[in-house]
DNA sequence: TTTAGACTAATATCGTTTTTTAGTCTAAAA
DNA sequence: TTTTAGACTAAAAAACGATATTAGTCTAAA
């Protein structure tokens, strides 16, 4: 039940598999910088893929996890809003891998891993679409169609986190980020405004 | 000045490059298929980048022509950027290269490439800046900061562009636009609506 | 339970040979 | 003049076999 093995080991791989990715990295590897035997390895995890596997979910669940504790912080629909575009976006830094995995195209990759990508877009509609939900209960959101509003500004938010890897400058995000969800809220032929830039 | 053997190398080459990609498709190939000789393709081009090159820069001005023609089609400014979006769907389909071209995660292909890719981009931008701009104008849309309103629609728009690329079912694309076209105009918060789906 | 290490079978790497292909040239045909 | 077929070269890619790594297993000791 030693716990701090199984952790000690995926921090290791979560490193390693981050810099070199999945093939260059090598259990062998793991289990010398992690200090423990390659055997323990296969007694918890039983392959290479499912380590690198269990990194990915970890990564997604953390990305997850703190996305709505931001997102917990804030009282009023709008500023979760804002809130989780932000959080996504100064998290999604932290999970090396799977920025990785959409870099590297995907394709060579396992297919579970993808599932777990396609998975974790999942779950962030699902934040967006239960914050939406609760904006049109307390009568500050007009939708007809919460679900399918929320996976359009998922959609819309992939645009950003796909092109922000190749771009390095953190405030051109910002900015961008900030007109969309002014945008968002009040649409283009509203006159209502937030503070401007 | 024999316009149409340039024009038929084109098509081949569109058409070869679209199927096989730029690695897998031979000079000789395509001068086979287009019946020219392949010193005609030099004559012409120069070098096979250059053949490679031309196909995307015409598959992009055809794009962008497309999308001016359907946008100029339509009077108000609101129509105009549902127009835009619709159209930059439809056409896209046809640009079989540029859209191999971020399949493939664009690395391993020519910077130049590259380039024609994120100059597409900036050029759709520029027309929605302009619809924007005359909708601000017009006294019908409200906007701070016009091109960056207008950047951050695109962006918003390539996360559909890039999804698309894996989703198949067209309807599916057609709801989340219209959703996203919805919410861009008139925001979380108002409670006008267009018509419901 | 964990460990070090030996072991195997599959996979990747590497260096070499062979083939393909981008790009050039020429002389004839259009 | 321009285009063509085809020969040609140099460079890159594919094929291939030999070598080395590495995923995964097993064992006996700690």
């Amino acid at each position: 039940m030693k716990e701090e093995k199984a952790e000690s080991i995926l921090n290791t791989a979560k490193k390693m598999f981050g810099r070199y990715g999945l093939q260059k990295t090598t259990l062998d590897e793991i289990a010398r910088m992690a200090r423990v035997a390659k055997a323990t390895i296969y007694n918890y995890f039983g392959s290479k893929d499912r380590v690198y596997l269990e990194v990915l979910r970890r990564e997604a669940n953390e990305i997850v996890e703190k996305i709505s504790f931001s997102v917990g912080q804030e009282v009023l629909p709008g500023d979760k809003v804002i809130a989780f575009a932000r959080a996504k976006f100064q998290y999604m830094r932290q999970a090396i891998n799977i920025l990785n995995l959409d870099r590297d195209g995907i394709e060579k990759v396992l297919p579970k891993a993808e599932s777990i990508r396609s998975e974790l877009f999942e779950r962030e509609v699902d934040i967006i679409c239960s914050i939406l939900e609760e904006g049109v209960k307390k009568g500050v959101f007009y939708l007809n169609n919460v679900p399918l509003a929320a996976s359009a500004i998922g959609h819309a938010l992939r645009g950003f986190e796909l092109n922000w890897l190749v771009q390095e400058n953190e405030e051109q995000i910002e900015y961008h980020l900030d007109e969309l969800t002014n945008i968002i809220f009040y649409g283009l032929v509203s006159e209502k405004r937030s503070a401007n830039a």
